[in-house]
DNA sequence: ATGTCTCAGGGACTGAGA
């Protein structure tokens, strides 16, 4: 089985890419982030014609999430209970595999825009939320996963240039406190699980030719319970899809399980 | 060194957000 995230930026635009990336990649599980449309204008009929179940929560303009699934999707939940938000971030749902149900968050960090802003206050106030959350659904869901852009870069080799980004937005230490809390929860980096290649990473600024020059950073996970990651066979970046015309400033991360 | 992309409003460009 195959889980995948990736951030859009739109998927107004990028649905050609996505239909594209489906065809060839055949992930059993797709998670969308900054989908940027309301529900009404949802690409179901092309999604569902590619044959896929989709489940989504939009908003316009901004943020927006779905879960796209070849088995069978149910049991969705948009937003982290008891945590009053307007932005379209989190939407949740159980899909039917062959090894039992696997419960699948898909998430859209706040970015947090920089470090002396409010939006950065509700960044990390919204991961707490999500942790303390998670606390309790990993008890009642063995096999959890949450996939998504968590606008966090946990360590230094997660990123190009660390002295450029030093104390910056993406990479601050009380974000990185906030994603080891989420490892604290028995939650396991998929990608780390593997050896990797150096200098891989999931976003890169569309400005200053940064793609070509591979200066990005890992802010795209894939998190799973300690019961999921002992199926976990492999963890990896599509770069592809960033070589595209008008691509996504992200590219897609891929978990395959056993 | 705020350089790109997306979207909304409003009918050319500006501002917000990332």
């Amino acid at each position: 089985m195959k889980l995948a995230t990736w951030n859009v930026n739109s998927l107004k635009v990028r649905l050609p890419q996505v239909l594209e990336w489906l065809a060839a990649t055949r992930p059993d599980v797709l998670c969308l982030q900054e989908t940027k449309q309301d529900d009404q204008a949802f690409p179901r009929i092309e999604l569902e014609a590619a044959g896929y179940q989709v489940a989504f929560a939009g908003q316009k303009t901004y943020n927006g999430v779905a879960i796209l699934s070849r088995l069978p999707l149910t049991d969705v939940a948009v937003g982290i209970p008891g945590y009053n938000d307007e932005q379209k971030r989190l939407i949740a749902a159980t899909v039917a595999t062959d090894s039992g149900p696997r419960r699948v968050v898909c998430a859209y960090f706040p970015n947090g825009q920089s470090i002396d802003s409010d939006k950065y206050v509700y960044k990390l106030g919204w991961i707490s939320a999500l942790t303390a959350w998670l606390r309790e659904e990993a008890k009642r869901q063995p096999q959890l996963a949450l996939l998504g852009d968590y606008n966090i870069a946990p360590e230094a080799r997660d990123v190009r240039d660390p002295a450029a980004w030093e104390g910056q937005v993406l990479v601050s230490e009380p974000e990185r406190a906030a994603f080891r809390a989420l490892i604290a929860l028995g939650l396991v980096d998929t990608f780390r699980l593997f050896e990797q290649p150096e200098q891989i990473y999931t976003w890169w600024d569309y400005r200053m030719m940064a793609f070509r020059r591979n200066r990005g950073l890992r802010i795209d996970h894939i998190l799973v319970s300690t019961a999921l990651a002992a199926h976990c066979k492999s963890c990896t970046v599509d770069k592809e899809p960033r070589r595209a015309e008008r691509p996504s400033d992200h590219a897609p991360v891929i978990a395959e399980f056993g």
